[in-house]
DNA sequence: CCTTGTCTTAACCAAATAGTTAAACTGAAT
DNA sequence: ATTCAGTTTAACTATTTGGTTAAGACAAGG
């Protein structure tokens, strides 16, 4: 009686009847909002029965706050590590657009779920994130000084160089249907567009930064 | 009995029924989206009873459909007269910055709403809320094209352009909340910080499409 | 004053949806 | 095989919520 633990049912579709809740959960919450995903949906997404999901999380209420924590709780750390790093500016900007933009191209509905709920409950955040996950950015900063004093960029606020390209990263993404709309472009130009973002985003804030 | 039209209560809130309720709907459909606003709600903030709702507007989806599109009418006009102006390119893209930055200013949550709304429905949206006279971006795209020609800024593909200046006029107040998160920044510091904008973006993009 | 059309309300209805329960299933330990 | 704890389901209940209805208020005109 070692420790052949309880494999209930692991085979069928690989993971717990828990975790499939919370991942259909994930899904629907993050894309349509606490009001938007109802309760038979994330039941039907995950392939179990409606009262499942209050044996695993009492109501819906909690559910969904335990799927809002463990997004942010998420999506912070990636962030904070690649801000913190001391690797030279240049170097790190460039590394960060690669990667954000591929993350957020993978997640597209992430960015908005986080400021709707950041939105709605401003102060609950501070509770909900582990306070080692929030970005410093000061490492940051002080390099965008260091260069700035040494002529290699031209001169600008570390904060807004940052929501600048955060800023450039993000909304096209998170704006997507937009593109159709205002661009008039099709289904394969948006993501040929958005295929361009990374190399774009590169060119245009080291550019915008030049001395 | 000349002119002495229908006063019908209009003295005790100045306004009319009918309009009272459009405005209480427009603030909460804003504010939570077509799920998260309902209609008791909408008919308390108006102060009067939740039948009125339906006598004045058939049903709940009718009424987001008229907010939303008189949302989206107020925005889209202005912004359209400004994309497809011939001024000068330069010119035109700082004015187009000053005045898209103290509209979103004003108006926070719209570009939120609509993005959301957008992600959430987007059916609906483009079968019946969005106006057929849309922005045409042709103009813009043609004078960056001769602008490039002649050598005035550097080759970039003008619909990158336009999403470029867009996402560093839009992001930061759609963003809002996370600066507070992210940079640290007070209440006071943000508003300054986000008072900062308008020059910072013109500088930004006009350095970064010098040639 | 009495009629008429517009506006307004309280009470009600029906559908959707969150949540509960009791019974059945399952696999493992006794 | 029996028990037992954890899991799962179908059927049910309770609540929320969009929508309706019938009756009343109310000004204006005859």
């Amino acid at each position: 009686m070692d420790n052949l633990p309880n494999i209930n049912q692991e085979l069928p579709g690989a993971e717990s009847t828990e975790q499939r809740i919370f991942d259909a959960a994930r899904e629907l919450f993050v894309q349509k909002g606490l009001d938007g995903a109802k309760m038979q949906e994330i039941a039907d997404r995950a392939g179990i029965n409606k009262a499942l999901l209050h044996y695993y999380y009492r109501s819906k209420e909690k559910l969904y706050e335990m799927v809002a924590k463990a997004v942010i709780n998420r999506a912070f750390p990636v962030i904070r590590q690649l801000v913190e790093s001391e690797e030279p500016l240049e170097q790190k900007i460039a590394r960060f657009i690669d990667f954000y933009i591929e993350l957020i191209s993978k997640n597209t509905f992430i960015p908005l779920f986080i400021i709707t709920e950041l939105n709605k409950h401003p102060d609950r955040f501070f509770e909900t994130i582990f306070p080692t996950d929030l970005p410093k950015p000061e490492v940051f900063f002080r390099q965008v000084e260091e260069e700035i004093a040494r002529g290699n960029i031209r001169p600008i606020k570390p904060q807004h160089l940052l929501i600048n390209i955060v800023a450039l990263c993000v909304f096209p993404f998170v704006a997507k249907p937009m593109l159709r709309v205002v661009l008039g472009l099709s289904q394969a130009e948006i993501n040929q567009f958005l295929a361009e973002r990374k190399e774009e985003v590169k060119r245009f804030v080291f550019q915008a930064i030049k001395p």
